[in-house]
DNA sequence: GCGAAATGTTAGACAAGGCTAACAATCTGC
DNA sequence: GCAGATTGTTAGCCTTGTCTAACATTTCGC
């Protein structure tokens, strides 16, 4: 029983959610289309797939909600997501390069990777 | 026009087909099965795909060669992968997990942070 | 050198993730 | 408070990547 593999999409999206809800008060369907580069039918899609997997909530024509299930996510992906981000500018990486590999690589670190990172950025 | 995104399934395929070549003298499908955790089916398909995007060349029932072009990707994907493979141990890792976080780290990192990584574990 | 085992292929199913086209609902500015 | 703009949804298509079932070929042991 391998499995439990993350789904980077999901987290990406949910990760997004939240910032959306953070930072503009509520998640609407088209800020996310343009933050991720896709069409509206692609988010409306994806959004459906999250609401089955339990990871928000949503109603035709409202606005989306993060279940708790999904902050829960949500919040760990934030914690990578800054673990890594700092660690790559503390390297010396510029912050626009920093935060677009941070983007790609947060998803496949582990645990005790992500530990070492987390060392590094503070001891420098 | 953003595009030219790397297609991690088919580096994969090529560095380890490159692998193959190397170790075992040939490359054949059921070795990729094994290694690439899939079923035979799996394999033939996506190899029918490396073929078609001229990565690879291959004749039923016989061994799989690369191409110039699939020759070139996989050496630079073995170099990406060295690279990070020799930051994440000099962090302190332990073999085992910067192998695995290697694979999905390699396929993220920008020219710019390689040149980081492959600088701090030198020095170090 | 033949029959069984191993390997490879084909066919067909399915989910994810993407698109365009067409339509529906909501919001906004007079 | 209505018309037009914006936003959201639905339908339908495509590719990738995965599987199982069935069949074909090659290889190996004797």
């Amino acid at each position: 029983m391998r499995a439990a593999r993350r789904n980077e999409l999901a987290e990406d999206y949910v990760e997004l959610i939240a910032e959306l809800i953070h930072s503009h008060g509520e998640a609407r369907p088209v800020d996310i289309a343009t933050r991720m580069g896709v069409t509206a039918p692609t988010v409306a899609k994806t959004l459906d797939r999250l609401a089955r997997d339990g990871l928000i909530t949503r109603a035709k024509y409202r606005s989306i909600f993060l279940t708790e299930q999904g902050r829960a996510l949500a919040k760990e992906c934030r914690h990578r997501h800054e673990i890594v981000l700092r660690f790559l500018l503390s390297l010396g990486l510029d912050a626009e390069t920093a935060e677009r590999d941070a983007e790609g690589i947060e998803h496949h670190v582990s645990e005790r990777t992500l530990a070492l990172f987390s060392a590094f950025a503070n001891r420098s």
